[in-house]
DNA sequence: GTCTATAGTGGGATAGAC
DNA sequence: GTCTATCCCACTATAGAC
């Protein structure tokens, strides 16, 4: 009969995603995940080797959310509508989840499984980029638009839009443009 | 005839900067530039109050750098060829130091003071996209151009164009359709 | 008086023994 | 899982050197 699990892996994972959304990675400890989960810190190195394991766990999972919303968001739609409703769905996973979102993109030690489940993320972008550019300008489109995307959201998060205006109007006019120069 | 000082406000400033730009704003401890300046840790805080302020003074530096450079870009030339030579240069300036440039526009505890001079140093791009765009969809059309600048270099620091392609290539296709959009 | 160093405090990550 | 202990770091209090 093994010890009596007080906790679990998904529980944890789900008590550092909070602290993660909420106040951003910095807030992510050791010990405010363990009291979350009503354990004490070292026993959490029983389940993750380290803190940033469960940094990258929690991040994975936040990519593979953010694929199922674009998927969600683009099915079904002829492509330059599939564009505009996942870059509508991409800005709101931000929003949401800003602290979360800072994470999956923040440049700390980039593992190769973390760069694929990236580039995984945004492949259904790709997908819809591919049947509305020719494949010579593919890869430069696809960099462009996830490039406006990832700015936009980023300064957004950052506060960088405060100084008056509509953000919202910023965001539509710039997606015209950037989709109707393709 | 006052004490010796074994080092300066500048010195520690140049060292925190040094060690920002090679390994990011993490590699920042107290020890770390008390030991490149020559002296002990608890005496930097004679000249900077906390980390946070050492860290502040090294992005203001930064950021006014960066102006600077924006500036000498975008120097007469006509409004579309200044917001090419500036959008290389913000480019240019990413790239030889990323840990600083990530650091300037990283979402910290953001004073009024750091948001003002980040508008500040963009306010050259401000001033050459007036004369190319109304009135009306001038801020939309900053926040276009700045979006894409910011989200690129973040992208290309963080290591996400990693994967093949000619990155050049895509900068140089972004730029000619954003500006050729507007 | 002005600078620095010595010697803490307290918190967080993490390893080891039970 | 828990407790104990180590190490690193930000930061403070205070005392010594010119």
């Amino acid at each position: 009969m093994p010890a009596p699990a007080k906790t679990s892996d998904e529980a944890i994972v789900r008590a550092a995603r909070a602290l993660v959304e909420r106040d951003g990675a910095a807030a992510l400890s050791m010990q405010a995940v363990a009291e979350a989960v009503g354990v004490r810190a070292p026993s959490l190195y029983k389940r993750f080797p380290d803190r940033e394991t469960l940094l990258d766990t929690v991040v994975l999972e936040g990519l593979d959310e953010l694929r199922a919303r674009l998927d969600e968001a683009g099915a079904r739609k002829r492509p330059r509508l599939a564009l505009g409703g996942m870059a509508r769905a991409y800005r709101a996973f931000a929003r949401r989840s800003p602290g979360l979102y800072a994470l999956m993109f923040a440049p700390r030690a980039e593992g190769e499984a973390l760069l694929a489940r990236r580039a995984a993320a945004l492949e259904p972008v790709m997908t819809a980029l591919a049947e509305l550019v020719d494949g010579d300008d593919q890869l430069p489109a696809a960099r462009m638009l996830t490039a406006f995307l990832h700015g936009f959201v980023s300064m957004e998060i950052a506060g960088a839009f405060r100084m008056g205006g509509d953000v919202q109007r910023a965001f539509v006019y710039s997606l015209d443009r950037l989709l109707g120069s393709l």
